[in-house]
DNA sequence: TATTGTTATACTCTATAACTATA
DNA sequence: TATAGTTATAGAGTATAACAATA
């Protein structure tokens, strides 16, 4: 989606909304371009981060996170789990729901991921000043809360 | 993808590009305000607003702004003519391609819907100050151009 | 040869609805 | 009754590849 030169994009550079998509999906590069070559999404990446930081989060609350269906939730379960990288655990309390947690192969898996991810997060807004960074970071917050 | 309480994040709060995730959702939210019950989407109100700007454009300089496939704009084109928002007029100097033109009931379409838009997308944008929304639109050009 | 539009096909992601087992 | 997970199915959106017409 890099703009086209000499054309003219009308209301869309008046639009808070487009101005935020056009810089989500160069942010999406820099994902991909840390990625590349594993088999890893953004939103396979959120759910073993929020795996990872919600040891037995059942996948109900997976879905929620990731503003998706359960039947969603199930196969991107399946995929986490059939990469040996999640387990479902049943619940003491509770046989109705299964509890995730990372396999050791996973959390060594994530923290290769995670670390790749921010650096290059970090370095695709490096146009931005450090202070800048963070008043963006801000706005966003302020925007989203 | 409204945060769940309670819920630990992980290193998605870091990462610029979930910031902007998250507050391209809330704002894409805005927009399905904004256009209830037509049958308006994100890319096809993007798709009125490029032709209504660039009379006589052709589908594949469409697709490009819109970082979709030349197959894809034909199938958002057909939507547009089929609705009657959008015709196909010959090009004279080249047999091929056609450029892309609204029609007036196109133009007045469009401009409800740019109207909705825009106030919505500003409405959702009012928890900022003025001067800061104009920030927030700095560092989004900043950070993608 | 290159480009535009078109067509056919397939894939990914997601939603909905119905089913089961548990609560 | 309500909830968690599962299964089956369908739809939207997109990509790729091949083709015809035109440049």
């Amino acid at each position: 989606m890099t703009r086209v030169a000499g054309l003219d994009y009308g209301v869309l550079d008046q639009l808070l909304g487009y101005s935020l998509r056009r810089a989500q999906v160069a942010l999406f590069l820099a994902f991909h371009a840390a990625t590349r070559g594993q088999h890893i999404t953004p939103p396979r990446f959120t759910a073993l981060v929020i795996v990872g930081a919600n040891p037995g989060i059942s996948q109900s609350t997976l879905g929620s996170a990731l503003g998706i269906a359960r039947s969603g939730a199930m196969l991107l379960t399946n995929w986490m789990v059939g990469r040996g990288l999640v387990e479902r655990r049943r619940r003491p309390g509770d046989g109705r729901a299964w509890g995730l947690h990372l396999t050791p192969r996973g959390a060594q898996a994530l923290g290769r991921m995670r670390a790749a991810v921010l650096a290059e997060d970090r370095r695709r807004a490096a146009k931005l000043s450090a202070a800048e960074r963070r008043e963006l970071m801000r706005l966003l917050e302020k925007l989203t809360g």
